[in-house]
DNA sequence: CTGTTTACCTGGGGGC
DNA sequence: TGCCCCCAGGTAAACA
């Protein structure tokens, strides 16, 4: 479900609504989503506070205090949210987070269970994305950092630009999004994309990044942000989803094709190779 | 080593 | 209504 912007938005959120608050207690109804033992979870936690909230390409960290680190996951259907202490939970609420005079709890919810969270001794969430062997956050990266990645590969626009390793943040809907913006079609080699073209596309992932997340995410079925809310850049949405739609540019119709195993959305007539 | 396919889960929608 | 099939925002692991 979530990519860049809608983890952005739910970052966003989560700092707006904790006040350094005290965690009290801690209930797993689900260990699958957990990377290690629940019993770890409710001794570790208990009495840490909620500190910094960070975020790098689709993870995000609850740095805990005085030491410690909460890494998130939603992968396609989580969802965190911060909820009436009292509000009942259904049966795709994994985790809740209980906290000390704080009339909300923070719930994880995930009814596809593909979401992982860990927990780490460590508050320094750069070892963590070293580890995890994330390239540069999408929203940060350079051209100099992503030309190796492109020259040195005889994968697809649309398989590179979905490898986290290189860049972390894109997904199938904003890859899509942004190659179309880029007159660019997924099939293109990477190496055979010029310097002028890489810095040109960089600009645009930037620009697809920030206006989507001023639209607080996509909402296609399941996502919402912490507070609940669906996002509005389905709105903005130009080829994904858009099967036998005109292209707005050109005319032809929009088609979906399997490519680098996701559905792909493109225009074959404006989007060249 | 590189690049592609599958497995992990649950639910929604369309065809019959 | 029900059954079967396909599809879904992601990513490791398995495979060729």
């Amino acid at each position: 479900m979530p990519e860049l912007p809608e983890v952005e938005t739910i970052a966003r959120g989560l700092k707006k609504q904790f006040y350094r608050n005290i965690i009290a207690a801690f209930k797993c109804h689900y260990a699958g989503v957990l990377e290690q033992k629940p019993d770890l979870y409710c001794r570790f936690l208990l009495g840490k506070r909620i500190g910094e909230i960070k975020r790098h390409g689709k993870y995000i960290f609850l740095l805990l205090e005085p030491q410690g680190m909460l890494a998130m996951h939603l992968r396609m259907t989580g969802q965190l949210c911060l909820v009436p202490v009292n509000q009942a939970i259904d049966k795709h609420t994994h985790l809740e987070f209980f906290f000390k005079d704080f009339a909300q709890k923070l719930i994880y919810r995930d009814i596809r269970k593909f979401g992982r969270v860990e927990l780490l001794n460590d508050s320094n969430y750069e070892n963590f994305i070293r580890r995890k062997k994330l390239g540069p956050d999408a929203l940060e990266i350079t051209p100099e950092q992503i030309g190796g990645h492109f020259r040195d590969t005889k994968r697809n626009l649309k398989a590179v630009l979905l490898d986290q390793s290189v860049i972390a943040g894109l997904g199938n809907i904003y890859a899509d999004e942004i190659l179309f913006r880029e007159h660019l079609s997924p099939l293109k080699r990477t190496d055979t994309v010029t310097p002028e073209e890489i810095t040109s596309l960089l600009i645009t992932v930037k620009k697809v990044l920030r206006t989507a997340i001023s639209k607080k995410g996509t909402t296609i079925s399941n996502y919402v942000d912490s507070y609940g809310n669906a996002g509005s850049f389905q709105y903005n949405l130009v080829v994904y989803g858009q099967k036998d739609k005109l292209c707005p540019e050109c005319g032809h119709f929009i088609i979906r094709e399997r490519i680098a195993g996701r559905s792909t959305y493109y225009c074959a007539s404006c989007q060249r190779s």
